[in-house]
DNA sequence: TTTGTTGTAATCTTTTTGATTACATCGTTA
DNA sequence: TAACGATGTAATCAAAAAGATTACAACAAA
């Protein structure tokens, strides 16, 4: 009943690019350091982050690089970037009875809820860019 | 990434006790019919619900009926009674690497983020009650 | 005491996530 | 152009979680 770790595993990733690209190269292995999980897993969080536009990554040479205003960038940016799911954050029990007014009526009784509720999380992710989380970050190290 | 079925379930739940239990003895497999799961599921969710105050179940003779006001009773009650889950609604990655300055805070520019959306997400599902579920209801089978 | 039902444990299957291995391909550079 | 270090991507594995299902003791009422 979890939302999948990719979207704090992409977060962590786009800052982790922001922090150390001016400096070094970084490559999934740098990344994958960080964040503490395997490299192939962040090889395709950069996958899906550039099919987002939000980075470049160089196949062959290597390291990546934010192509992207950040302060265009919100959490519902990358949330959506990387947690494809379905589009549905509820899950339904799947074969309600049409024989019963209740299994039959279910659906329609139930779905604007969920629906309204699913919006009002994504709102909210909407109002953080990751500019603001780099200046957080950065009153943290200072 | 997705929220368990157990709360869809719940409500399915609730809407058939009240439907019925003016003319029926309402038993798990009578649920379990409406639901369409095992009547072991509709067992447990009963528990919760009881646990929650919300219904009675008879042990032995059988049947359950609603023992709270269903207009004092909101979404997010059903909710909270019935999906346990630690309170987080989102999954972050266990060990970011604390020798790294984005890793060491990863967390304290996050987690203020992620609570703001569980929480805006908690408090759309307070705003609808079970009785205005059964009016929704009672107006579809009209 | 028989019957129907609940409470609850145990097991199994399916699904999903993420870890891991493997390797072809690509760019750079020596 | 060969070698090297990365990426892109598929395939497999393992762990976790959700439900389905089986089983049965306890219980309430007829």
């Amino acid at each position: 009943m979890k939302i999948t770790s990719r979207f704090t595993v992409a977060v962590h990733t786009l800052l982790v690019i922001y922090n150390f690209s001016q400096t070094t190269k970084v490559t999934s292995d740098f990344i994958a350091a960080s964040v503490q999980v395997n490299p192939v897993v962040i090889r395709r969080t950069l996958l899906s982050l550039k099919a987002a536009g939000m980075v470049d990554v160089k196949a062959g040479s290597g390291g990546a690089s934010i192509v992207k205003d950040l302060g265009d960038i919100t959490l519902y940016d990358v949330y959506k970037a990387v947690d494809s799911m379905d589009g549905d954050m509820f899950h339904f029990h799947e074969n309600p009875n049409p024989a019963c007014p209740v299994g039959r009526n279910i659906h329609a009784v139930l779905d604007a809820h969920l629906a309204d509720a699913q919006a009002a999380m994504e709102n909210e992710l909407k109002k953080g860019t990751l500019l603001d989380l780099t200046k957080d970050l950065a009153s943290k190290q200072g």
